[in-house]
DNA sequence: CAGCATCCACATAGATACTG
DNA sequence: CAGTATCTATGTGGATGCTG
């Protein structure tokens, strides 16, 4: 095991910050890891409760980021599937301690599941991968 | 080793994304952490930029997190000190594995230090205590 | 020194309606 | 189905000036 001292930049934070600030990115990336990819819709009913315009926007950013990959087919109704990268998925691991720890925090500030996303299978997140 | 499968909770989110979203919230965790207690206007250096209005506003909500403690010392000039809780001190190790990940992930996406992060020393996170 | 009060600017999210 | 276009509401950060 390796010790203290270990210095991490905590520049990365800059362009993550962007990433994760964003009220429902980590939501999406965790949806989407859950299913291995989802369409549109699917996820306006999965993160239930936002609206086309903020997850078409968030889809948008999260592309650019280089976390989510888009596959378009054209067929009649168009489908639309998105999936995560390597780096979508490594996100998707990283995030786990802070959620261990957030949900295992002593005080009592520690927030519990609130109806909305008790409501939503995407609202836990899987270690490994989503065995599809 | 444990496996896959390994379900945590998404919903702490909630109530974390309004911590970690926060511009410069987890940089004040970091540069209390690094140097284990800070006064109000050494913040403000460190974190080079911030406003008074803005770092008040956020210390107070780190403290409500219960993630910051504030200790004030009747003086002449008065003297009021920051230093990390249990939780705080927890949180700024949980997000270690994220700030890993930008700093490694492939894609050109990743971000260099800034100009304005290089010259702060607050700009680096250390696994360990900061052995004071 | 350590803030608070005020006002302002901008980014993000939601509602709603419409389109390829 | 998978978005886009608008408009609005809100929140978060910044600037400046003042106070215990």
């Amino acid at each position: 095991m390796k010790n203290k001292s270990e210095a991490v930049c905590y520049c990365p934070l800059e362009g993550i910050i962007d990433v994760i600030s964003k009220k429902w990115a980590l939501l999406i990336i965790n949806a989407i890891g859950n299913y291995g990819s989802l369409r549109f819709n699917r996820l306006i009913e999965e993160l239930h409760g936002i609206s086309p315009k903020t997850l078409a926007d968030t889809l948008k950013q999260l592309q650019n980021e280089g976390l989510l990959k888009r596959e378009s087919f054209a067929e009649i109704p168009p489908r639309v599937e998105y999936s995560l990268t390597e780096d979508g998925r490594g996100l998707r691991e990283a995030v786990v301690p802070i959620l261990k720890w957030a949900a295992t925090r002593q005080g009592s500030k520690r927030k519990r599941c609130s109806v909305a996303y008790r409501e939503m299978p995407a609202h836990r997140i899987r270690n490994g991968s989503h065995s599809s």
